[in-house]
DNA sequence: TTCTCCAACTTTACAGTGTAAACTTTACAT
DNA sequence: ATGTAAAGTTTACACTGTAAAGTTGGAGAA
């Protein structure tokens, strides 16, 4: 109804991105509880009520924000994978550090994507920006699955793994101040769990 | 300053407590979004201004409730362990499933509890809460730590694997409605592990 | 008892927020 | 040029957190 594709709007050059623009900028640089319609429309330059005719609403705004991030979250795994060992060890220990990284690197963007709260409003958007980065991870996992058992096993635990660790090394739970991220904490266990997985002792 | 064992208060019956279980309440029946200082006052039953003789402004109010939800956490972790079979692996499976139980039947606190943002305010209350929690996935993780190896690594995992998943599942990453919390699939990756950990070839 | 004090609580005020409605401007099709 | 609808602005309102000043009521001292 507001928009579709790349149809360049009348008066800005392209709000809508711009104020997805701003609104990643103000997660990057005052967090979480920063974002507001009021703030990203005055950063991007316009009255606060512009929004209202790309968005539905803040809840509106947050979603586009938290699809934009998940393409760029999916981007940067890609690229980590890309960039190390292609053995599948190799490729899903790269998959992993670049999760990690993302989460650090962009803890309030990572939050909000997933901010389990309010996921009422992602629906489409959302399930189609989970689908593709969670095409990533299963892909990435394949080579692992036992011949016959279902991918969705070690993908879950892979993707749980990877992703409380995240989560808790974000929070401060592993320690006030543990430092760097320390890929290795996380690297182990993805391994062990790898090992365990990898070598079924009886596939069927 | 504003408060320090069980003193009676003056006018009301015990304020404080009062507000924090009016906060429980409101996060338990409308959600994070909902926690809102009026609104706790309101449901108290007092003036929208009390809270802040009592807490340091909302921060301080979520950092009380916060606290106050670890301690339930930690208790509900301890009688679902209690509950099941003794040996090393059903306690902690049995842990997993008051982990994963207690993030599903309240999900909002769940949340506030692991918010990564405004960790800032917690500090002293809230890191004494983590160490009680801690210990006890700690002293159950211990049958499973090889002689030796450092129980960091072990209690790291399996806490991250609990806490992925449940994160995940509230999140409804895992699909759009997967159902009931199906403990099977957080057991089977948390058996994978021990089975890989608790058997080290060469612990030395 | 009466007085005094002070913590607990209320009232008032203010800046900032999301949302809805009415209004104004501008680009484009006809 | 003209009409129309989208894009953006202005105005208004209910709600939020926070700070300051005002009120109340119980406890200890005279």
């Amino acid at each position: 109804m507001t928009d579709h594709s790349g149809k360049k709007p009348h008066h800005h050059g392209d709000l809508r991105a711009a104020l997805i623009q701003s609104g990643i900028d103000i997660l990057t640089e005052s967090g979480l509880e920063a974002l507001t319609l009021r703030r990203c429309a005055a950063r991007a330059g316009v009255s606060h009520a512009a929004p209202a005719h790309h968005f539905d609403g803040l809840s509106g705004l947050r979603a586009a924000i938290a699809k934009e991030g998940f393409d760029r979250f999916r981007t940067q795994m890609l690229r980590s994978r890309a960039s190390g060992s292609q053995s599948p060890e190799g490729r899903i220990l790269s998959l992993c550090r670049g999760y990690l990284d993302f989460a650090v690197e962009n803890p309030a963007l990572f939050a909000l994507i997933f901010s389990c709260g309010p996921m009422s409003q992602f629906e489409e958007d959302m399930k189609a920006g989970t689908a593709t980065a969670y095409g990533v991870l299963r892909e990435t996992c394949a080579p692992f699955v036992p011949e016959g058992a279902d991918p969705l096993v070690v993908e879950t635990q892979v993707w749980s793994l990877i992703h409380g660790f995240s989560h808790l090394f974000l929070a401060g739970t592993f320690g006030p101040d543990s430092g760097p991220p320390d890929h290795h904490r996380l690297f182990a266990p993805v391994m062990a769990l790898l090992r365990e997985i990898g070598t079924p002792p009886a596939p069927k």
